[in-house]
DNA sequence: CTCACTTTGTGCATCGGTTCACAAAGGGAC
DNA sequence: GTCCCTTTGTGAACCGATGCACAAAGTGAG
């Protein structure tokens, strides 16, 4: 009898290949939807804006789920994906800061469409909060370790001011938390064991800046020769 | 005479030394306000959250701007960095798509901050045309050329739904465009020579869905033993 | 059954990035 | 000036990720 599970996937699959699955994921939705039943690497690859030796590479930590001379089943695949990242389970996600950011995710439909449920809104401005968006009730931030508790929150998305995040990020990971999507821009501390991923706005515009800088240089001719320090600082 | 200007720095600073420059920056930046005069490359890692060798090797891509047994100057540190990133400059951004999310961005203040401008808001709904947000008139999106070219915008934001991204992201280039931020949940497809940055809140989710179920597996013993396809779908 | 064709899964070379660890450089005390 | 202390800048080992290129595996025609 030949069991060949879980074959070259013991455990641990490369950060930067998690990082991929997802795409791979919207990908082989679309194609679900288009009816296709089966999908080759280099069909999926060129969909998911990667190379085909990398996706192929990818898909084989997860499992042997292809078949040579045909490719890969798109619903099985699917699955098989969706399991490994845990969308097969129900996520139950907060958000704590309801301000323009927080409003605007709150009412984002995209949102709920795989696995992630918003069960909760938390603010600690009194005019904010027994708001009503997006169907929930805005909860003051006194009641968090309660809401967390009662409603089975696992993920936190942080999207208060800066100055009040790493003391909102204390509070729910003293809650027990241990996701955290952070939007403010700080950079949070916390204990190991607790996953911290960031979306930074500004970060994101200043490195467009830093190659749009350097292709309009090469237009005109080489930097700026300004390579000295303009005013007189005290140093 | 020993001009040892751009030294170490003929051309090219790494990608991943780019995309943590602004993190630095903003350190530094808060050092500056408590009034430091100069940091050392321990300090400063430790405040940006990164190891002190990285730091190092990171400026040293900038030129030799630390004092051996002192550190670096901040404000002199900060002026490198932000030209070194382009910041020096004024960048004019327009925002494309004025829904749920371009409105936040529309309205975040900590945007102007450091060199970036929202100079424009686009959208095709004639219900949304002609509103005024954050002191800017929403423009239709019949004007993007004209718009883009009169207010002289550099960077484009797209917060369309992602079934308008990619007919947009192709005006906007053939427009003359080379740098787009773009929050629409689809693989833009643009020529060489353009620059896209993504930022995907799904993406980012199912990422800490994986660890966080990694770590309650962990938990409970092991994966589910559940490695069969459940249903007989068609295969 | 055999043969031609397609496509997967992976060994291997390569590359970019991280980290260690230390020589070289500078500051300040005396 | 000399000596000691601090901290930078970087060589070199290491590590993970990428992409080529191909053998192995499967399909389908005849
Ligand atoms: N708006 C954007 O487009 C945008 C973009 C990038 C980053 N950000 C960042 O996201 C965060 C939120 O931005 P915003 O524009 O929504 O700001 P905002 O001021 O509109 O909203 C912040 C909300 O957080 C609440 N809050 C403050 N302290 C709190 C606490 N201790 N506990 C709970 N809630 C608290 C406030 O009452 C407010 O409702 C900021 O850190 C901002 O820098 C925003
Ligand atoms: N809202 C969020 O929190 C959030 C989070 C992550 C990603 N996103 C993504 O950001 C995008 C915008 O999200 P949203 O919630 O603001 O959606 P939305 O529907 O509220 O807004 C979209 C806006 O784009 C405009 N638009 C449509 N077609 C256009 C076109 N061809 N040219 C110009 N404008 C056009 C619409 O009129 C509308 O005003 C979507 O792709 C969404 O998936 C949103």
């Amino acid at each position: 009898m030949i069991r060949r599970l879980s074959q070259a996937r013991e455990r641990g699959i490369p950060e930067a290949t998690v990082a991929r699955l997802p795409l791979y994921l919207r990908a082989l939705n679309g194609m679900a939807e288009r009816g296709l039943a089966t999908v080759s690497s280099e069909d999926l690859a060129v969909a998911a804006g990667v190379n085909s030796a990398k996706l192929r590479k990818d898909l084989s930590h997860l499992g042997s789920y292809g078949t040579r001379g045909v490719g890969y089943d798109v619903e099985y695949l699917i699955y098989q994906i969706s399991r490994e990242l845990g969308l097969t389970q129900d996520w139950a996600v907060a958000i704590v800061g309801v301000g323009n950011l927080g409003r605007a995710l709150a009412n984002y439909g995209g949102f709920v469409s795989r696995g992630f449920r918003v069960a909760a809104l938390l603010d600690a401005d009194p005019e904010v909060v027994g708001d009503r968006i997006a169907g929930l009730n805005v909860e003051h931030i006194d009641e968090l370790e309660a809401v967390i508790r009662r409603r089975g929150v696992s993920i936190v998305v942080l999207a208060t001011p800066a100055a009040a995040a790493q003391q909102v990020a204390d509070r729910v990971v003293a809650a027990g938390i241990t996701s955290i999507l952070n939007f403010a821009p700080v950079v949070l501390s916390v204990p190991e064991g607790v996953d911290i991923r960031k979306v930074d706005l500004s970060i994101e515009l200043q490195i467009l800046a830093f190659h749009e800088q350097r292709k309009t240089d090469r237009m005109t001719g080489g930097p700026a020769m300004a390579e000295e320090w303009p005013e007189a600082v005290d140093l």
